[in-house]
DNA sequence: ACTGTAAATGTAATAATTACAAATAAAATT
DNA sequence: AATTTTATTTGTAATTATTACATTTACAGT
C-alpha cells in the first residue's frame, strides 16, 4: 500500500471509532512508518526537534488509543514496549544478545494449526516468534 | 520427566555454569513446577508463608540467574514478566481479554521455516504465539 | 464563528525492576 | 571438622517505563 492511502486509511480508521485526527496522531503514524520497531522513548526523541512542543505523555497517550483501535500493535519483549503498524501481517525473530526486533515475511513461514485448537480458543492472530543470534552477533556466542 | 529427576538435572546444570545450589533456589524452581506462568510477584507471595525470611530481591536474583543458565524462559507479554521452566517445548495462547497465558502442545501446532532464513539467522528456538479470546472470557466480545 | 468534548500537555504518582553494600552461607581447601 | 573464599541473600534505596490527573487546547459538528 502506498504511504498516502495507508494515513488515508488510518484516518478513516479513527473516525470509525468516533477518534478525532489531530496532527500528533498523525505525526507518530508517520515515524510509526519510518522507524524499525520503536519504542514510545524513541518515538519522542525522533519527533523533537521537528515538533518541540510534542509532550511524552501524549505519545504514550496516542499509543494507547491507536493500539485500542486496532491501527497498531504492541510487543513487550524487552523492558520497554515496541510498537508497529498492525496492516500486515508477518512474523518476528528476536535476537537474544543484542534484543533486536527483525521482521519475517509471511511467505517464509508456514504454519498449521490443529483444528481442535478452534475449540478451546477464538483465534485472532497467529505469530510465530524466532529467537536466536542475528547476522551481526553471529560467531560471538551468547 | 519425574521432579525428582528435574530437581537433579537443575542441581547439575547449576553445577556446570559454577553456580551455587541453595536453598531458596531451588524453592523457586519447585513452585516454578506448581505455578503456571507466575510473576515475580505471584511466587513471592506463594513462599511467603513458608518462607518468611525470603526477600523479593532474591526473587529477582534467582530468577535472573536461572534464566541466565537456561534453566527457565522468561516472558513479557504484560506488564510483569513471566516465567516458565524450559525442559519443555510448546506455543503459548494469549487471552486478549483477560491477559492469561495459556500452553499449546508442541504436537497440536507444525511450524515450518524456509530454508532461508538459517542463511540470515542463528535459530535457536521457534515458538508460535496465538491471541485470541480464551474458553473462560469468549461470548463477549473484546 | 460558536460550542461540546476528545485529545494534548505537564506534573506528579505508580509499578516493576535493578543497584548497591553489608551479612550470610555454599563449597572448596586445609 | 575448621577455615577460607566468594557467590548469593538480604534490605534499602534508586531507576525506568508507564499511568493518573487536572488543566488547557483544538478538532469537528452546528
Amino acid at each position: 500500500m502506498k504511504k498516502d492511502n495507508l494515513i488515508d486509511v488510518v484516518m478513516e480508521k479513527i473516525k470509525e471509532k468516533g477518534g478525532r485526527v489531530t496532527i500528533q496522531r498523525l505525526a507518530i503514524i508517520n515515524v510509526l512508518l519510518k522507524l524499525d520497531h520503536p519504542t514510545a522513548e524513541e518515538i519522542y526523541q525522533f519527533m523533537r526537534n521537528e515538533f518541540p512542543t510534542l509532550s511524552f505523555t501524549t505519545v504514550y497517550n496516542t499509543l494507547h488509543s491507536l493500539h485500542e483501535m486496532g491501527i497498531l500493535r504492541e510487543y513487550r519483549f524487552g523492558e520497554a514496549s515496541r510498537f508497529e503498524m498492525a496492516e500486515t501481517n508477518h512474523h518476528h525473530f528476536l535476537c537474544q544478545k543484542c534484543g533486536g526486533m527483525k521482521d519475517i515475511e509471511d511467505s517464509n513461514i508456514t504454519v498449521h494449526l490443529d483444528e481442535k485448537l478452534s475449540r478451546h480458543y477464538h483465534i485472532l492472530n497467529t505469530e510465530v516468534v524466532l529467537k536466536g543470534l542475528c547476522q551481526d552477533c553471529m560467531g560471538e556466542g551468547i
